[in-house]
DNA sequence: CACATCTCAGCATAACTGAGATTC
DNA sequence: CGAATCTCAGTTGTGCTGAGATGT
C-alpha cells in the first residue's frame, strides 16, 4: 500500500514518489546517526570539513545549500559538543572558519561506516549500471531545478 | 561544482545524491506552497484527505509516515487556518475524523496546478521511459528500507 | 556584507491524559 | 456488578533542522 495513488494525481508523480523515498531514508539515516550522537543533517557539516578543513561560515552555507542562521546554530551545537569550534579569521575580523577538533575527525569512519552500511540496504539488488543511472537522473533533477 | 565528492566517500553514492536532490526538490516545492500560504508537508495532508475525507488521525501518521505528534500539531495549525476541522468520533470518543472544509477543497486545483509545474521543471527533458524507470528505482528504494 | 538572534514550522522522542477494553 | 488494569488515541514538552525577518 502505497497511498494518494488512485486517482493520478499528484501521487503518480516522479516529485511525490522522489519525496517519499527521500523521506525514508532520511529517516533511516537518522535513526543510525543517533548511533553516534550526531542529528541528520550535521554529518553534511562533517562531510565538507573532512573534505576541507577551516572552512569559512558562508562556504559551509553555500556548499550545503542551507540559510546562514541554520549554520550558524548548528556549529554552535556542535562546537559545544566538541566536534569543531570557530577561530576568528586575523584577515578579517568579520569572518571565521570552522575547524574539525579531534573529536569531529573521529567520527569519519563511523559515519562513513553506517553511511554505507544504508547504502547497501537501500540500493541492494540494484546494478551498477542502475545505480549509476540513477545518480545522473538526481543530478539532471538538481541541474534542472538550479541547484549549485 | 557539486562539493563534497573529490575523494570517493559519501559524496559519490546514490544515497548523497538522492538527498541532495530531494533538498532542491522540497525546497522548490516549498517556494511554490507559499504562493498559496501552505508550508511544505502541509499539502500531503490535504493530498490524503482529497482522496478520502474523514479519515482518522491515526490513519494520516500511517499514511504519511509520520508521527502522531507532528500530525497532531499540524492538524491544530490547519484547522486553525480553515481548512480542515476535527470532528469528534461519537462511536469512540478518543478518536476523531478529520474533515475538509470549503477552503480546504478549494486548494486542491492550486496545488495540484503548482505540483505540476515543479514536475515539469524537475523532470524537463526526461523521456517518458526515463521518468518510469526513476519512479520504479525510487520505489524499490522505499521497499528496501522498510517503508509502508 | 558577515554573523547572530528571534520566531515559526516540520519532524522526532519521551512523558502524559483520557477513553475503551479486559480481567479479577 | 464494580474496581483495577491494560491498551490505544491524541496531546504536550523539548530538541533538532530549516526558513524568514531583523539586529549588529
Amino acid at each position: 500500500m502505497i497511498g494518494a495513488g488512485k486517482s493520478g494525481g499528484i501521487g503518480e508523480t516522479a516529485g511525490f514518489a522522489l519525496a517519499k523515498a527521500c523521506k525514508v531514508h532520511r529517516a533511516s539515516v537518522g535513526a543510525a546517526l543517533q548511533e553516534v550522537g550526531l542529528h541528520v543533517g550535521q554529518e553534511m557539516v562533517l562531510l565538507e570539513l573532512w573534505e576541507e578543513d577551516g572552512l569559512k561560515g558562508g562556504e559551509l552555507v553555500e556548499r550545503l545549500g542551507v540559510e546562514p542562521p541554520t549554520i550558524s546554530r548548528m556549529l554552535g551545537r556542535m562546537e559545544t559538543r566538541g566536534l569543531l569550534e570557530r577561530r576568528r579569521d586575523p584577515e578579517d575580523a568579520r569572518s571565521f572558519g570552522v575547524y574539525l577538533t579531534e573529536g569531529g575527525r573521529d567520527l569519519r569512519g563511523p559515519v562513513e561506516d553506517l553511511w554505507r552500511r544504508i547504502e547497501d540496504r537501500a540500493f541492494g539488488g540494484m546494478s551498477e549500471e542502475e545505480k549509476t543511472l540513477f545518480k545522473g537522473l538526481l543530478s539532471r533533477v538538481r541541474e534542472n531545478l538550479g541547484a549549485v
